[in-house]
DNA sequence: GATGAATGAGTCTTCATTCAT
DNA sequence: GATGAATGAAGACTCATTCAT
């Protein structure tokens, strides 16, 4: 375990470089300086830069998708709604604790290698076909309205990104506050107009 | 002109290479290449390779900024609705148009340099700011929910982002439905519920 | 005889940035820039750049040995002394009137070209030897002190070439004063020792 | 101390090159070339190839006025002038014994960049100096005919550098003769007459 | 003759990775 | 396992010279 423990002391230097100056941009003179570690024992712990990148990109989506659950329908659930509002506090409580494994998500992501932009797409995809899937289900139920739900499940992604975003650069609300916004605005866009008005202040 | 014409020919392919490769991985050689110069032209034309990638980035931003008009409330104007889905469609028509060029804003440009990144950062926040002011003017005219305007203003961005980039991947539905979804979207997540119901499917 | 116009033109020109810069730091465009011709132009006078260079450093040469006349001991000639001082003036006097000139050959000449190098070395060497027969000449005449002329000769040399380079920077006296204590200082420096003393103030 | 053996011996072979072909006609794939390490290895131990070019200078600057002392008046001292001889014979030895520092010094360093003209400027002022306030110092005394001192100083400072260069080429006579006669003709240019006749063939 | 856009060889410098100790 | 000196491929940029107009 003495191995894991370089390891992570290594990814946690690395994780604050990546996230303040991107992956071109940082040199593992940095990163091995940083961890006080010698260049070559860099190497004994990963193949190359490359893959350190990779490692942290992946804990990041890991993390992620482990806190977006799917909503479960059966009886003794918290209500669907409640579930929602459990998958966006879980998220924004771990990009507050982890803002610059976020900030690596967000910023220093795409456009780098053919390989990781896919997984990164990927991932998005999923969640989006995720909502997606909600909203038909939701639709089916009467209880969305009827409209172009792959649209739609990618406004809501985009506005829990941006939220995202905007929370791990410190500006703005509080983060209960802003779940609750974000909750709130994205069941309006896509509920019945019917119900939209039983959706009260605090949903 | 023949200066000028020159100077685009680069543009358009240093554009089309930026847009698949991002800024660090592009080379000045591939660049001339494509362009069927010699590689001092290059240097004829622009300073140095960053200096080309702000360009185009400048380019991006001003055409976008220039999209985006601010909403006009005198008599004999069209409705604010009207001109909130002419602004979507205006953006989404250069980015169907421009596809590699908002390929390069929306996923080569964050992290690349301090200056470029502020410059990015300010023009959402701008864009943001724009939308807040019509949140709160709405809430003012009794047609917009009371709610946090500032992170509602964050998701409607967040949702045209995401569309946007939707759009330029090539998937997806056209521009008028992703136009008119994302219009609705955004206007049931903040109306007042009373309105809700007034906007028919077509808004 | 337009064309020896444009020539000295350009000529001019490059001088004055040779003087300031040297030959490395010195580029083509800056010299056609500041003549006001083309590009291309340049190279329908001077066959490249080092052409240019040359020729300058030709021209202070040639007009430096024109300047420096062999002592005549013939009747009626004027007194050796008084050749060696008009000597000095008129080298003096050149220094002062091409300053950028004589920059050129003081401070940017050697070291730039194996066969500039020789050329420059060689005319060194030639007055070096002038100054060295005289001195020959003057012991056969017991008028110098019996010593290595050769050496004198290069103290002569460098005596003179250190003022030149401080009348030319601007620095320190009058040309006439120079020229009078350089005189005084080489004279004494050589003479035989009985008749250093009938060398008054003014020699 | 490796590692300053390693800076010596890329200094060393670096020094040769520079003597030979100056400052821009050396270029670091040469000096690696020759000191036999990788392109990279260079810049491990210098930041770039002016600053290895500077070392150079300024080690040659720091010798020569080492070896150049402050004629001590003192009882129990040498004389004077026995003082000024030691002082030119440890800088002809040293200029022997590293022609090509000298060389450098004397013709590559001049026009090469402002803050290096600078230096090497100011090193000659400041022997020009100590010449000069000797003379003064000399003319309060006695020992010295009235003259202009700076001029006087500089033809000194002028016949010495150009006996240096003499012998660095490798001409003319041995450094103990050089010594003397250039001894020897510095005093008696700026001696007394009425003690000129006392300055012995062996000074 | 004059022009100036185009050329491309040449140079410095960086940095991920290796390997002998 | 750990080290850090060494490597060399890769990349940005310069500038003397040419040549079609």
């Amino acid at each position: 375990m003495e191995r894991q423990a370089r390891r992570a002391q290594v990814l946690r230097h690395a994780k604050r470089i990546f996230a303040r100056k991107g992956y071109h941009r940082t040199n593992v003179a940095e990163i091995v300086s940083q961890a006080r570690i010698a260049r070559g024992t860099f190497y004994l712990y990963f193949d190359n830069k490359k893959e350190l990148f990779e490692e942290l990109l992946e804990q990041v989506l890991r993390e992620l998708a482990a806190r977006i659950r799917r909503i479960q329908m059966g009886p003794g659930e918290p209500s669907p709604i409640e579930q929602l509002r459990a998958n966006l506090r879980r998220v924004m409580e771990f990009v507050m604790a982890e803002r610059e494994l976020v900030d690596i998500l967000l910023n220093h992501s795409v456009g780098f290698d053919k390989n990781l932009d896919a997984r990164i797409q990927e991932f998005y995809e999923r969640v989006a076909a995720q909502i997606k899937r909600s909203l038909d289900l939701g639709i089916a139920m009467g209880l969305v309205r009827s409209c172009d739900t792959g649209v739609a499940a990618r406004c809501i992604l985009g506005g829990v990104k941006e939220s995202v975003a905007q929370l791990s650069r410190g500006a703005g609300a509080e983060v209960g506050e802003v779940v609750e916004e974000v909750l709130n605005f994205g069941l309006r866009g896509v509920a019945q107009p019917e119900l939209s008005g039983h959706l009260a202040a605090g949903v």
